[in-house]
DNA sequence: CTAAGTCGGTATCTGAGGATACAGAATATG
DNA sequence: CATATTCTGTATCCTCAGATACCGACTTAG
């Protein structure tokens, strides 16, 4: 079948991504025979999609890596998100009125990318395939997540001392993993950046913390001695 | 018939719904016969949604006006957004996996709130029927806006100085309406909260700005005379 | 082992912006 | 029309956090 064989050597890759999850994989073969992706190559630093252009498809990565960046009105770019394998771009527009890439997808690395159409995504077929509600609901799922990302960093963004808002992060880092002694994900400068601060300014407040028996640290590990004095200062 | 009857007085309102927008009268009153919502009555005050309450349902606000606020773990409140007639609220995490209310709304004035199961949604019955198409998609259109929507909050936040947040805010407004010449949405106290700043720390700056020669303004009545100016302080 | 690069902590200096207060304009209320 | 109230512009003061620089600890490459 020439659909097989067109999409066979990627089966694999796509049956990994959290899109198809769920999903088996003989009816994934029917899916990619209905939906009808298309597969990209990308060198790197290669434009996926520029800002701007006409947007038809969301995409996923299935190999190699890419940025995602915005410039603003004055010209200047900056990073907003990297993407690595799996991962998928392009899906919060995808069933809005936008009909433009709001942002600039680049190779970082060598690239294969997969687009869905936008169209094909909910279905056309009148008899609602059985994996296509599956698919639908990873959609929403996926794209709602996203959403809750973007919540708890306008939190983050909205707090207004350096103070508060690292006591805000430690607390919702160990309320997540249900412990007082926490590994950052981040190191300072992610974490920085990520909070919308300057590094210096951050390890000061970090030392004052520490200093006053709040919390102790030593790189990437935090513990976590005086939760009331962390909530105190969450507020201020 | 049942149903009919029982959601009859409710009919009206629930067209107008964008969630419903595209669905013809008779097929929503199918939907409502299968997707099996509640309605709740609150009078002022009364707590529609707890935070921390098992999440259930999606909100409809039928008529009435109500808050979404959150408690930081300092335990003090602040308000999100206000409710009104026709606004949905829970929507973003009705298909992630958080299975408690993640905010808390309340009445701010006598409130009919419309509930839909979570688990209805995307629709059990196995014949997709064709209404359930289209509300699939009003559910996706919402839910990326609202996305979207937070994208943009985080680019303000995330900019640094008050200058550029108000040359960026102003450049997004006048591309929207395509005039130099805006009016603003928010009141000056509004803005300010907004771009997450202090009120007179904003008016000071849209004086210095004015004072340059880049903006006139009169209360809520903004005129851009210079707009290469504006876009090179976007980016400081 | 040396050199170069990265990462984190700390000190100094400076300025942007917050808090507060107040007065005049605009709007609402009787 | 008079009064009250809300909204806006502006000045003063002062603190918090940014920029910069430097050092020591690690890591990687040659």
């Amino acid at each position: 079948m020439a659909v097989k064989e067109m999409y066979e050597k990627y089966l694999e890759k796509i049956s990994e991504v959290s899109l198809f999850q769920g999903i088996k994989r003989l009816d994934i073969e029917a899916m990619l025979n209905c939906l009808k992706p298309i597969v990209g190559h990308y060198k790197r630093s290669d434009y996926i999609v520029n800002g701007g252009d006409k947007y038809e498809s969301i995409g996923i990565v299935l190999k190699g890596s890419a940025t995602v960046s915005k410039e603003n009105a004055a010209g200047n770019r900056s990073v907003m998100t990297l993407l690595k394998q799996g991962d998928i771009f392009g899906e919060i527009v995808a069933f809005s009125s936008v009909m433009t890439w709001p942002a600039t997808v680049q190779a970082q690395e060598a690239c294969e990318v997969l687009f869905l159409p936008r169209g094909k995504i909910i279905g056309d077929c009148e008899r609602m395939c059985s994996w296509h509600r599956i698919f639908i609901q990873n959609f929403l799922r996926i794209i709602s997540e996203r959403a809750i990302l973007l919540n708890k960093k306008v939190e983050y963004l909205t707090i207004k001392s350096i103070r508060a808002k690292i006591c805000a992060y430690l607390l919702d880092q160990s309320k997540k993993i249900g412990s007082e002694k926490i590994v950052l994900p981040l190191n300072r400068n992610e974490l920085a950046d990520f909070l919308n601060v300057s590094r210096p300014s951050m390890s000061r407040e970090m030392g004052k913390l520490r200093d006053e028996g709040v919390i102790d640290f030593h790189l990437t590990a935090v513990e976590i001695l005086d939760f009331q004095a962390l909530k105190n200062n969450m507020s201020e």
